[in-house]
DNA sequence: GCCAACGTTGGC
DNA sequence: GCCAACGTTGGC
């Protein structure tokens, strides 16, 4: 099983959103090359997802998603109404991929990015870095546990 | 709202 | 193929 972070702004798509629709949410409107190769090539359903919230106050990991459907053309890339359209994704040729994750765990507090790059534990975790846009991104199996510890609350294990 | 960092586009 | 211009992301 891989572990994975998600971005979403919550003014957009929220981790509330998802638990409260009670069905899964295909990951739509990823316009990222590296993002879309993450989703397409090498996510599996059971795979566990950072839910991180971009754009907010504070920004931070606030819960647990798990991948339930693998990937396939993202529909909202051949809709000229929508504004994730595309215009060079074809459905004969899709550019653009999607997966579908559902509701796993909402943490009772936010792991923000302070918390994130307060923790040596967590030392060389992608989403740390500056500049860091990538809106999908993998995440070693330690640092997933370590983040989902801290969002419970719970002590360190030593 | 500002702006640094990054990805994409397009002229040459 | 280079790189300047532009658009977007996302922290602050």
């Amino acid at each position: 099983m891989r572990y994975w972070l998600m971005k979403s702004e919550p003014d957009e798509f929220s981790i509330e959103d998802l638990e409260r629709q009670g069905h899964p949410e295909p990951w739509d409107g990823v316009r990222n090359y590296q993002a879309r190769n993450f989703m397409r090539d090498k996510m599996k359903v059971g795979d566990r997802v950072l839910f991180y919230h971009s754009n907010a106050n504070p920004s931070g990991v606030v819960g647990v998603a798990e991948v339930v459907k693998k990937a396939y053309p993202d529909p909202t890339a051949f809709d000229p109404n929508d504004k994730h359209y595309d215009p060079k994704s074809k459905p004969e040729a899709p550019t653009w991929f999607l997966v579908e994750v559902a509701f796993v765990e909402r943490f009772p507090g936010i792991v923000s990015l302070a918390d994130l790059k307060a923790n040596r534990r967590l030392s060389g975790m992608a989403v740390r870095k500056k500049g860091q846009r990538l809106s999908v991104q993998p995440v070693a199996p330690r640092h997933f546990d370590e983040v989902v510890r801290m969002g419970r609350g719970e002590d360190a294990a030593e």
